[in-house]
DNA sequence: AATACTGGCAACCGCCAAGTA
DNA sequence: TTACTTGGCGGTTGCCAGTAT
């Protein structure tokens, strides 16, 4: 039945990682790969629990971690990805190379955020403010042009200036949201009408690249089922 | 110089899906 | 099928450094 507990919480540290922690967790990291973090910690000769070793190597100590500021590339990305996306921060770390999801999670809070809004631009819906407050009255061709006028969008994050309606905002970029099953088991027909399939890799015009392996060619890798 | 405020970031918490016995 | 653990994720917190008053 089941496996033994995480970790022993009475025993273990909290609050920041020292110098030594983190040259244990390198060491055992670079002896032995990441594997079973549950054991981690006791192997190692931590007094951490696995998840905070977990944590710890990921987002701080990985040696492929680009750290540093974000560039602007890097921030129109993200955007763009967030957009699509929402707050999947994982799957946009995916994304960006050297980037963790917690670090992305973090410069979009402090960051990217409040741009967007001084820019009179909704970090939720990637919509221009007073174009959502009249969104139920305006159609989006004018939405369109509202949003050509902002001269520092489009200078900050040139894709939100296309002149194309919403899913039209990212000429580059392919938004259409297929809805169907996964491939390897057919659905009912009654299945189908909720269940969405979307590759990113593709609709980043990134399909066959290094991360996508899904081959397909405008379809679909990440699978949502509803 | 002292204090208050703010922003940035590392780390923790709690939940959930997947895996296992 | 059920009960349980693990790994992973997103949200949140708390500390610290820098800035303003």
């Amino acid at each position: 039945m089941g496996r033994s507990p995480c970790c022993e919480k009475g025993h273990t540290n909290k609050g920041a990682w020292t110098r030594e922690e983190d040259e244990l967790l390198i060491a055992y990291i670079q002896a032995h790969g990441e594997g079973c973090w549950r054991s981690l910690p006791k192997a190692a000769g931590l007094l951490r629990c696995g998840k905070s070793c977990r944590l710890r190597w990921i987002n701080y100590l990985r040696p492929d971690l680009k750290r540093g500021n974000f560039t602007d590339e890097e921030d129109e990305l993200i955007v763009k990805l967030h957009s699509l996306l929402g707050n999947k921060w994982s799957i946009i770390a995916a994304r960006l190379p050297g980037r963790t999801d917690n670090e992305i999670k973090n410069h979009w809070n402090t960051h990217i955020k409040r741009k967007l809004l001084s820019r009179g631009i909704d970090p939720l819906t990637h919509r221009q403010i007073n174009e959502q407050a009249a969104t139920r009255s305006i159609d989006r061709a004018s939405s369109a042009a509202v949003l050509r006028q902002d001269a520092k969008t489009d200078n900050e994050f040139p894709y939100l200036n296309q002149n194309n309606p919403d899913g039209e905002k990212y000429p580059d970029l392919n938004l259409e949201l297929q809805i169907s099953p996964p491939s390897s088991h057919p659905p009912r027909k009654e299945e189908t009408t909720d269940i969405k399939i979307i590759c990113f890799c593709s609709s980043l015009g990134l399909q066959n690249s290094k991360g996508c392996t899904c081959g397909a060619v405008g379809i679909e890798h990440l699978r949502f089922y509803a």
